[in-house]
DNA sequence: GTCTATATAATGATAGAC
DNA sequence: GTCTATCATTATATAGAC
């Protein structure tokens, strides 16, 4: 095998992306203070306390607070798609999908907590400009994905027809992401018993036979 | 009848609550404001801008951008209480109890849209604030009073009794108030079409018989 | 009840030394 | 890669005239 020269991206992290590990220290830090205190109320000071260094140093990472958010914005929603897109390929069953995409959100809640928090309630606020258009992108692909999903469902007989397809997506979608308001890590309620609870209700509701 | 003699509340509305017409109106933009950009990016100047006047004025009627929130969120709350309660007095099942809190929340969505929305984006970040320690005794009333309902309705075999309680009250919580994020009070999606649909989603699950 | 004018503090960001 | 020092801007809030 004739190894191929190739041009390293470390060495120098700079301010292009795919960087050193300072940097994703640097990115964990801030995304922690942006899901638990939010975007605007997180001082560009408080970030670099809490990474040990001053503000003015944040800048040889980073242009800007904002290129912080986007960057890790941007990592989630790469890694989520690529994530919803496998469940699809794998489970072909729409009940069985509807189930795993809802897995494989809880399991993202464990992996990209504070990503998702951000993302939950930051999009309204950072969507005004133009860097983060692709928050709306995404959000308008996740929701395609989904009620494909449903819209098959009901095709094939498995969901009930008198659902209204874009209304069920959101119903779904909103019991899955704001759980990360309230989600504990280390709490007893792991994130696979609140999927299993969730998936149960949402496919046989809470009445009793 | 004998018309008795009272103290008036109008006449000087000052910083005290309760008060005047133009009190209500300044509150009413500012609610609007907080609501759809947010406590944070919202600024006085913007508020006064919209009310017409400069951002010095506000402060003839209020002490803080804080205590705008503060007076917006402790009357919708107040309001809600009494709402929730009267559903519990006139309601026995379970079932229907639960229908009609729904419902009644939903009712909420048309008439203190802002106020809703305030409450669920940013109440974590306000109930850092002493002022504001009511926004987590509401939340805790909230869910007692749910939480009930739905003991209840497994004690009576109305509901199954494989529910993790409370993981069902967040899961209908979540479900009802995150809608303020999307809903659009001038859509075709009335406030009353969403409650019955989430109403039987959330009871029978929408998975086909 | 609103305006003029301004105090005061905090914030995001920059330039250059080390 | 971090620090020193600091700038420019913006924000909340105040005091007193009208």
């Amino acid at each position: 095998m004739v190894a191929t020269k190739r041009l390293s991206t470390r060495g120098r992290a700079g301010r292009e992306s795919g960087g050193s590990e300072r940097r994703a220290e640097l990115l964990a830090i801030a995304a922690e203070l942006f899901a638990t205190r939010g975007f605007l109320a997180t001082t560009v000071r408080e970030i670099a306390d809490e990474a040990g260094i001053l503000s003015g140093s944040l800048y040889h990472h980073f242009d800007s607070k904002e290129s912080m958010a986007e960057e890790i914005l941007r990592g989630f929603l790469e890694e989520q798609k690529q994530a919803y897109e496998q469940v699809l390929r794998e489970n072909d069953d729409p009940r069985e999908a509807i189930a795993e995409l809802i897995r494989v959100s809880f399991r993202a809640m464990q992996r990209d907590r504070a990503a998702i928090a951000i993302f939950q309630n930051e999009s309204q606020y950072l969507s005004q400009f133009d860097r983060f258009a692709f928050l709306r992108q995404s959000a308008h692909d996740f929701e395609r994905l989904w009620t494909r999903v449903l819209q098959d469902g009901q095709r094939r007989g498995v969901f009930r027809t008198d659902l209204n397809v874009r209304l069920a997506y959101r119903f779904i979608r909103d019991m899955v992401w704001t759980t990360v308001h309230w989600y504990n890590p280390r709490g007893k309620l792991t994130a696979n018993v609140i999927a299993e609870q969730y998936i149960q209700i949402l496919c046989e509701g809470i009445v009793a036979q």
